[in-house]
DNA sequence: AGACTGGAATTAGTC
DNA sequence: CGGACTAATTCCAGT
């Protein structure tokens, strides 16, 4: 492969002296997250104290993009991946309104950020702000004493831009063609995902303080009009449309450009393999992304970047400095304009955020805070740690919330990230699909072309409806998103791709969110805000770009299964929104796994005698005639404890149906329902992901689970996504909530539920027991207790097919 | 000519 | 360190 590949050292700006610095860096970096995780912010917080207006706020706005300026040394925020969520929301000033505060807001008080909820004032402000919070409660040293691991000349603040950024082809590329993909994409910053349709000014305003400024650096920036691909039919929300305030990116490069420059030093076409990362990941199950080698902090392509940060990544801070936002390209303040310290703190107080996904807020308890006293998305969380208005916020505690009546209104300045769990309805309204994706869609390569858009099962393509509001057009957003067992949030490995072509009938816009590209639809009251997603396919980033991306912590091997994600804001007047999401069924994108692995979609009964012999009947796809079915159970520390093949009954099976007879449990005289799993083997890791599957005792036979009898079987009732189908994202196997269910009150896997399940897919309609359906992907959540463990603990989900130990 | 596809050869990552 | 496998990518060819 070509030379320049190898170091991370490439055309780009980036010498090798960068990184050698990076290397140092790097060890330093895992050292601390070995032991101090979060190292502080450093002075984050007290930074913020100093400086009463966030630094990067001021710069941001009068300074030129970043981007593509100023490759090495330029620190850039943590990328907003997946992984990286988002602050929780907080209220609003108005009652029963919540703003997202997407790493854009800053706490200022006395002890800096850490100064404790309600303490200290909360700013709201462009991403870059974000570089100021500093929840860390040490924060001086971190800034003086250490040089810098994260301080200006390291890269490694700023992670590359993620999503394109990720690009490659942009390495070193002027324009690369692969950004844009699709013909006319138009390069939208990230910030317009904040604009408000009648609210330009509120495009900015994020920091309530500095809005006017804001407002003043937004004009500057001469927002032109989007440029629409050719296709491009009008967009919705116009006349305020927020989109029409960015326009092209000079030069006629998108933000993603600017991206690529820095972030894809990676192959150029001519080069078409990129180097594998310097340091291997390890895929198994065992393994954590998280745990980023040192090796790692040796960049492949995207060496630039420098080594990645540490594992708690990056927030996106807020809109992440880190991805272009809208004033990345338009002009906004470079990372290299922020303040050293600034950036040392946005950087250090990425290392120390939690994650969501993190084993940490889920490792098996409830973080005592949020999640258990159910408080308010958004509210100020342990100040103990120092970061906590800054911590993802647990989807726990926001499914709590939206559950308790909290609504998901936002300011339309200050729209909720992509990676904010939504619900998919709130009082009248709801954004649902109509018509779900099929389950496998191959993804097509930056190498290959496109590989078309994305088709419904039962033919056409999938579609998706607005109900309770017909007023205007209003914008239907769509990204693709992970479909593993954390929360919902834009996949890194996977962008959603504009189709376009005589038989696409739906016009789309192409977007760009923190680094996620973003399909825009319009939804018209004349088609009863219905659309048809003729228009999206999906575009697959190389493993290798994206896991070298500073702050990444997912793994693209076998990181194969997405959703399509859908939402959008409904305007409420007085400057709120009502932001309604919701996600497809999980689609598998690998070419292999669609033509190899056992996909189970539902399966009935759901529980049986641990005597078994009950007949169970799945239905899903890619059986072969030599299938297996095993059944296993775990234990708390994810072992196996128990491992039965099922006996099938080939002639009641085909490649979409499999009948077998459940097997006898190991222990029969057990006094509690058991929860086991099972999957379907098409040979050594050709698995299925696990099913959820319950033995219950003898005494208990009589009384199945609560909602046993609305695990319905698609066959029963018809096609897979027939209309009058629950096609809400697919949900957790588990029936019902935990906490609802007593079969789950089992000490073992009680703890593995009480975090696991809500997170699951805290993001779409109410939990499985308020709206009883089919079960049409249970894979999905199937994971098991241990695999939830695990998985949360490793920080990354592990792959379908690969759970079931050997 | 270009968008789609379906297959399959190559190459890289794991065990 | 090499071999067997598996997964990821890149290539090809037909529609």
């Amino acid at each position: 492969m070509p030379a320049d590949r190898d170091l991370g050292a490439p055309a780009g700006p980036m010498g090798a002296a960068s990184c050698e610095d990076e290397e140092l860096e790097f060890k330093l970096v895992f050292g601390e997250e070995k032991e101090a995780p979060p190292l502080g912010a450093g002075g984050a917080g007290e930074e913020l104290d100093s400086e009463d207006t966030p630094p990067c706020c001021r710069l941001a706005l009068g300074e030129p993009p970043p981007y593509g300026a100023a490759p090495i040394g330029i620190p850039r925020p943590p990328p907003p991946r997946p992984g990286m969520h988002s602050p929780p929301p907080r209220p609003a000033p108005s009652p029963g309104t919540w703003e997202s505060q997407p790493a854009r807001s800053v706490r200022l008080g006395p002890g800096g950020s850490s100064g404790g909820a309600g303490g200290g004032r909360v700013l709201e402000c462009p991403s870059i702000r974000i570089t100021s919070i500093s929840p860390t409660p040490d924060p001086p040293a971190a800034l003086e004493d250490n040089p810098d691991p994260w301080g200006e000349g390291s890269p490694r603040d700023y992670p590359p831009p993620e999503g394109f950024g990720g690009y490659r082809e942009a390495g070193g590329q002027g324009g690369g063609p692969f950004f844009s993909p699709s013909p006319g994409s138009s390069s939208l910053s990230s910030w317009s995902f904040f604009s408000d349709a009648s609210d330009e000014a509120a495009l900015y305003a994020a920091c309530d303080e500095v809005e006017s400024e804001l407002n003043e650096a937004a004009s500057r920036f001469g927002l032109g009009s989007p440029l629409p691909s050719p296709r491009a039919s009008p967009r919705p929300w116009t006349p305020d449309d927020p989109w029409s305030l960015y326009g092209p990116s000079p030069g006629g490069r998108g933000p993603e450009d600017s991206w690529l420059l820095l972030s894809a030093p990676g192959p150029t076409p001519a080069s078409p393999r990129p180097a594998s990362p310097c340091g291997k990941r390890r895929y198994s199950s065992s393994g954590t992304p998280s745990s980023a080698s040192p090796a790692l902090s040796r960049r492949g392509s995207l060496g630039e970047e420098g080594p990645e940060p540490p594992p708690p990544p990056p927030l996106p801070l807020v809109r992440d400095p880190g991805s272009p936002g809208p004033f990345d390209y338009v002009g906004a303040p470079s990372a290299e304009s922020i303040p050293q310290k600034t950036r040392r703190t946005s950087s250090e107080q990425a290392v120390a955020l939690p994650r969501s996904e993190e084993p940490a807020p889920c490792n098996g308890k409830l973080p005592s805070g949020a999640e258990e006293a159910g408080a308010p998305p958004g509210g100020p969380r342990k100040e103990a740690a120092g970061m906590d208005y800054l911590a993802v916020p647990s989807p726990l505690a926001w499914s709590k919330a939206r559950i308790g009546g909290h609504s998901p209104i936002f300011r339309t300045s200050a729209l909720p990230p992509l990676d904010w769990p939504l619900p998919s309805q709130y009082e009248q309204l709801e954004l649902r699909i109509e018509v779900q994706p099929r389950a496998h869609h191959r993804a097509h390569y930056e190498t290959e072309g496109s590989r078309g858009a994305v088709k419904a099962a039962p033919g056409g393509h999938p579609v998706v409806k607005l109900l309770g509001y017909s007023e205007k057009p209003l914008t239907l957003q769509m990204f693709i998103g992970t479909a593993d067992e954390r929360n919902l949030r834009p996949h890194a490995f996977y962008q959603v791709h504009r189709i376009t072509g005589k038989m696409v009938a739906t016009a789309s816009y192409e977007a760009v969110v923190s680094g996620t590209k973003v399909l825009e639809m319009t939804l018209l009251p004349e088609n009863n805000m219905a659309a048809n997603i003729d228009c999206a396919g999906i575009l697959k980033l190389r493993n290798s770009d994206i896991e070298l991306r500073k702050g990444e912590t997912d793994i693209g091997r076998k990181n194969t299964r997405v959703r399509l994600v859908f939402r959008v804001h409904v305007p409420q007047g007085s400057g709120k929104v009502v932001s309604v999401q919701t996600a497809s069924v999980p689609i598998e994108c690998s070419q292999r796994s669609a033509q190899e692995l056992p996909q189970v979609e539902a399966y009935s009964p759901s529980a049986c005698s641990v005597r078994g012999g009950e007949e169970l009947v799945l239905t899903g796809s890619n059986f072969l005639p030599d299938s297996k079915v095993v059944f296993i159970e775990r234990g708390p520390d994810g072992k196996l404890q128990w491992e039965e093949e099922a006996t099938v009954n080939r002639l009641q099976s085909n490649e979409v149906t499999l009948t077998l007879a459940v097997p006898e449990y190991s222990n029969k005289r057990v006094s509690r329902p058991v929860q086991v799993y099972f999957y379907v083997s098409n040979g050594r890791r050709k698995r299925s992901p696990t099913q959820s599957f319950k033995f219950l005792p003898v005494i208990f036979k009589e009384e199945p689970l609560p909602d046993a009898s609305l695990r319905g079987f698609p066959s029963a009732s018809g096609p897979p996504f027939g209309s009058d189908m629950d096609f809400s994202p697919p949900r957790p196997p588990y029936p019902s909530y935990p906490h609802e269910d007593p079969a789950y009150e089992t000490p073992y896997l009680s703890e593995g539920f009480s975090y696991g399940t809500p997170p699951l897919y805290p993001q779409t309609g109410p939990p499985p027991s308020y709206r009883p359906g089919l079960r049409m992907f249970p894979e999905t959540g199937g994971a098991t207790v241990s695999e939830i463990i695990g998985r949360d603990l490793s920080g990354f989900p592990a792959p379908p097919g690969e759970e079931p130990p050997a």
